[in-house]
DNA sequence: CTTGCTTGATAATGCGCTTTATCAAGATTT
DNA sequence: AAATCTTGATAAAGCGCATTATCAAGCAAG
């Protein structure tokens, strides 16, 4: 039982040579400039061997200057009881490629602010630092700190796209707009020719995305855009009054913002005996889930989270491995339609 | 805009003082007979907030060997797809823990071999030791790497029960014997006299605890020990027979060791026309779940994972305060019960 | 016998931070 | 006025390793 980890110098002192020898050897940095006799790395690598030599990951980091650390900052807690399924995705997909990668992963975990939202900077410190660059997650509070980021140059890319006045930043994001698209396409080939927007208060980058991308699909089907069809209601109360509005207005189909939306517009419909798809069809932008029941599957589309997850590490390695600080970087990547039952023709006038 | 990270020196420029004041005041190590007035540690303060200076992790643990991260390592990948509601808890108390503590977590995604396992040692080097301790997770393949873990004193603490021959190791587990018992009291309690045991043929620290639970449960309840009655098989093909030789045995109630063996049990009954409770009480050894079809709940109890994974980093923090490299401690936590409806008294016998 | 090249290897420096002994200057006591 | 104490801070020595310029010795060529 030896009390102490052999050093790089135990195994010099036992070979007869320097340190650095040792170093070079151990490395298989012999080349060029630097010559050492086969037989005296054979000297060097037995003494490894006998003193069963392991270079300590610190020191080399240290030396080295880089440390090898990816940081994973989300702005609710990484393993959150009810984001569960949102943020487990894009973690699996970040972890993929930093395994494919090298790196390791350094969680935030010591950031919280006790209000349950997390700051990447703690009196006024960047914790973000002590990785070499860092993965965004997640919905931040203000643009203020991804500001200060930017400004401090420090490495990062975000998850989902943002946009940050006066500067650009790096980010692989879900193509919302084509994906929205593409799915009036669906409705209207389906021969729906009112469509209504029905969508939450909330402006973020990826909402503004699916609302474009819904003008673009009205636009591309030669439909006209329609004001009183997009309907940004967030009260429960006059849901009700505002589908029959709708209905009223002769919607046949409605793009719906996200799930939660889609969940409860369900039961209303429910509640007032619209049959879907029949009386009206749905499609969600965004992935698609199954009605409790089981007799229910959302049209819609996947968003491919373990995609944008392992593309963001994949473009923030990029970025540190730049010997130049090169250009932000924005990736779109595509969304896969899903076929389910809430899309049907229109029902013919009588 | 700066490229590179502010160093301990630009603090210490900017401030106008020694790099050795700011490393004092940063961690507040002014005391004794270091003293440095108010103003002065203001001072540095604000120049490292205005610079947004974190101290490298790295060179830190190289300095003083301690960086205030705690490693995170799984031997199959920490997001896994399938093992997803295995992990997922214990990484929620975990986080929470080393929320608290002011930890960062530290995970291990770069050590993969290529077959999917994952190993401690790479290069024989050990790749944890870049964080102040870890927290291992999962099952191991071999206790080699365990066994070196202990041998070099690295400070760690399993989640689950593991024996390693020779030495003594930390961990926090689930207290399976005593819910087991207490299962075995519950059966007992309703009536039952002759309780089979049926599990698989693997040999693993909690599996053994269940076991040696079963045995207790039937002395605390003065039930004799039937050698036949216990059911270690894995084979599909004979559970047919063997389940029809239990009940020829006499045999109103088992307790199954795990979900998966529990599911296959079920299915098999069903084509066997076994009514579940009526003809067979069953126990699970383990987190109850429902059936497909929402008829059945399993009796059990469920595992406190989540409490597993704070109390595993709880006693890694402890023991990585202790001055004195203190004893390895066991946590055993207790398991909360659950009523199913998978137990009924026997069928009283015509 | 110089000069110049090659071989074999190392001294020295730095990575960024921690830590302790030490010290200068002013304040207080004798 | 000399001795002592206190205050405020720092110089310097690592931590373990990587890297590069440099150097001594041997040897061939001029």
């Amino acid at each position: 039982m030896q009390t102490k980890r052999p050093r790089l110098t135990d195994v010099a002192q036992l070979a007869g040579v320097s340190s650095a020898t040792v170093s070079l050897v151990i490395n298989q940095r012999v080349t060029g400039n630097v010559r050492i006799p086969a037989e005296t790395q054979q000297r060097v690598l037995d003494a490894a061997a006998q003193l069963g030599y392991v270079a300590d990951p610190v020191a080399q980091s240290l030396a080295k200057g880089r440390n090898g650390l990816i940081g994973v900052f989300t702005f609710e807690a990484i393993f959150p009881v009810t984001q569960r399924d949102f943020y487990y995705p894009f973690l699996l997909g970040i972890e993929h490629a930093a395994e494919t990668l090298g790196y390791d992963l350094l969680l935030y975990t010591s950031t919280s602010v006790g209000d349950g939202r997390r700051r990447i900077y703690r009196d006024g410190r960047n914790r973000l630092r002590l990785a070499d660059g860092a993965i965004l997650l997640g919905t931040e509070s203000s643009k203020e700190e991804i500001q200060a980021l930017v400004e401090e140059a420090y490495p990062f890319v975000f998850i989902g796209r943002r946009e940050v006045p006066g500067s650009e930043i790096s980010y692989t994001a879900a193509d919302y707009a084509s994906a929205t698209v593409e799915l009036i396409d669906r409705l209207a080939t389906a021969g729906h020719r009112r469509i209504a927007y029905i969508g939450a208060e909330n402006v973020t980058e990826s909402l503004l995305d699916r609302r474009r991308g819904y003008k673009q699909g009205l636009a591309a089907n030669a439909l006209p855009l329609d004001a009183r069809l997009i309907c940004l209601c967030s009260g429960q109360k006059d849901e009700r009054i505002a589908l029959q509005t709708l209905l009223a207005l002769g919607v046949t189909a409605a793009v719906v913002e996200t799930g939660p939306i889609a969940y409860t517009l369900l039961h209303t419909c429910r509640e007032c005996g619209i049959q879907i798809p029949a009386d009206l069809s749905l499609g969600l932008l965004g992935d698609p889930f199954g009605d409790m029941d089981g007799t229910l599957n959302f049209s819609g589309f996947s968003i491919p989270r373990e995609e944008m997850g392992a593309q963001a590490v994949y473009l923030l390695a990029e970025g540190l491995d730049a010997k130049t600080s090169d250009q932000p970087r924005q990736i779109a990547l595509h969304c896969t339609p899903v076929t389910g039952s809430t899309i049907a023709p229109p029902r013919v006038h009588p």
